[in-house]
DNA sequence: CGTTTTTGACCCGCGC
DNA sequence: GCGCGGGTCAAAAACG
């Protein structure tokens, strides 16, 4: 906000920034971008967020048009009215009838109309709430069924990975046995970049010599208070560890993998966005912020905020090359439930980690025969091991473009995830030019739960990025709303926050039903 | 006044 | 042992 200013200044005084950045005379775009790191995307989330509870309350308002007759008292006018007065964001300004715009100068209609609206928000959050409770349920047993899937996908991928071993190529010479560790290497999903293949592939035989090397020393290294980070895990939490539990007969190196906190295990989310940060669904403190070596953009460091202990952090970068490319590196697992917004990212990157920390990585082939990707006809799905990465580290790349028919295609689960996304609800989303179909390639996780993470980062940042993409949005979602639900979980559930429990900062309820609909 | 951000200092692992 | 770099801490400042 008015913040912006100051800390612009005071990233500018940074001795570390300073070191590197002399030379840019304090003007360098990079600095000023990272350094609206936390002001900016909130005031943007913030923006977003009530837009978005206009848009759930217009769009609960206009769905149920039974709830109008239910009560008798209550007007369509004043119906109507609720959704603008109630979180206005310019969003439908006009849609207020002319009969409330003429009393609106007589009090004593407006007290009534005050009256009844709050009867109505009242029912509404009820509502919500209700809708809320049924989606946390899915949620859950959506995870704990992408656990089970993992687990049968994992066992595919090991088998698969033995019969590779014969033929050296890639990571597919990678034992089993060296992916079972976590901090074996780290590997780069490239889901939807065909063109990174190159560059990933030279990562790969890098990092390939270096593995050995790792094996021993990786092996020996307790994971010390990282794991006593995670002893308060919920496990059963929608929390990020939730394909971790499903670890039941795997073998005794597995358990050791088990063990092995997440906290070791990192998943990278590379989102093209204009926003300083994305917003995955949880609330984050910024604790440190260090230059990094190689990179003129500052790497921030934010922890968890949504429950005390938290173990989980998160790095904000900007990627080197590409400053528009917002890196976002995930670690640990959270210790309470999430909300909605925040499953969806969780879910993701824990089916990512899970994927990784089992093996199933190492290979553009493993993760072919894993399933992850199965779904994505199109999709590059490269896994490169990295020398320089200290943990294990999964990326996933949504910074590519596709073909938004294509993401029709692959959103058609072909395991019959629960979480159909009606992108064609989403014209407006698909057409708008914020809208970053990048996001698709996340597709293929969607039955990981990967899509609604991704959406949320790309809806969300495409509207940070582009107030006019509010509007959009709003058609888009007003648009699927107004469509009979039943047939989508994730659909009408996720978006719609129980107004009695207001949507957390990081958690825009809204954003991420869209993001499911259309993005992942 | 409580919370969050900033930022210099500190710790730790690693390579030489 | 030393320097470097990544990551974290914590006091101070800023913010709401």
């Amino acid at each position: 906000m008015e913040n912006h200013p100051r800390r612009e200044f005071t990233f500018l005084r940074s001795r570390d920034f300073l070191g590197r950045h002399n030379n840019l005379g304090g003007t360098d775009p990079t600095a000023v971008d990272n350094s609206m790191e936390c002001s900016q995307p909130m005031i943007k989330e913030m923006d977003f967020f009530s837009g978005a509870s206009d848009i759930a309350a217009g769009t609960d308002k206009k769905h149920p048009h039974d709830d109008r007759h239910e009560n008798p008292e209550t007007k369509d006018e004043s119906s109507t009215q609720v959704s603008d007065p109630g979180v206005n964001t310019g969003l439908n300004l006009l849609t207020v009838s002319p009969g409330i715009l003429g009393s609106a100068n007589e009090e004593k209609p407006n007290i009534h109309e005050l009256i009844t609206l709050k009867g109505e928000l009242d029912r509404l959050h009820e509502e919500n709430r209700k809708l809320r409770s049924m989606l946390d349920q899915i949620t859950k047993s959506y995870s704990e069924l992408q656990g089970q899937l993992l687990m049968a996908m994992q066992k595919q991928a090991q088998e698969k990975r033995q019969e590779q071993m014969v033929e050296p190529r890639g990571m597919s010479i990678m034992s089993p046995h060296r992916f079972m560790d976590p901090r074996l290497s780290a590997a780069t999903l490239n889901v939807n970049d065909p063109s990174a293949s190159d560059d990933k592939t030279q990562e790969l035989s890098v990092s390939l010599s270096n593995n050995m090397e790792v094996i021993s020393k990786e092996l020996k290294v307790p994971t010390g208070k990282q794991t006593s980070l995670e002893d308060g895990l919920d496990q059963s939490s929608q929390s990020w560890g939730s394909p971790k539990s499903p670890k039941l007969d795997e073998t005794k190196g597995e358990e050791h993998v088990s063990e092995i906190p997440f906290r070791k295990a990192r998943v990278s989310v590379r989102a093209r966005s204009e926003a300083p940060m994305i917003s995955d669904g949880c609330q984050w403190r910024k604790y440190g912020q260090k230059m990094a070596k190689g990179n003129p953009c500052p790497r921030a460091y934010y922890r968890c905020t949504m429950a005390v202990g938290c173990p989980v952090r998160k790095q904000v970068q900007r990627n080197a090359e590409d400053k528009t490319i917002l890196i976002t590196t995930y670690e640990g697992n959270h210790n309470h439930p999430l909300p909605p917004a925040a499953t969806a990212m969780a879910n993701t990157t824990s089916a990512a980690a899970a994927m990784l920390l089992s093996g199933s990585t190492t290979s553009k082939e493993s993760l072919a025969n894993s399933g992850f990707f199965s779904s994505v006809p199109y999709a590059s799905t490269m896994a490169t091991l990295s020398a320089s990465a200290p943990f294990p580290t999964i990326t996933l790349d949504l910074t590519q473009s596709t073909n938004p028919m294509q993401f029709h295609r692959m959103i058609q689960p072909p395991s019959g995830t629960m979480f159909p996304l009606p992108l064609h609800g989403c014209p407006q989303l698909l057409g708008h030019p914020m809208y970053f179909p990048p996001k698709l390639p996340g597709a293929p996780a969607l039955q990981l739960g990967q899509r609604p993470g991704s959406m949320v980062e790309t809806v969300t940042a495409a509207i940070a990025s582009d107030p006019n993409f509010t509007a959009a949005l709003a058609a888009a979602i007003k648009t699927i709303m107004g469509a009979p639900r039943g047939s989508d979980g994730n659909n009408g559930g996720t978006p719609i926050a129980p107004t009695g429990v207001p949507a957390l900062p990081g958690s825009p309820q809204i954003p991420q039903s869209c993001t499911t609909f259309s993005t992942n």
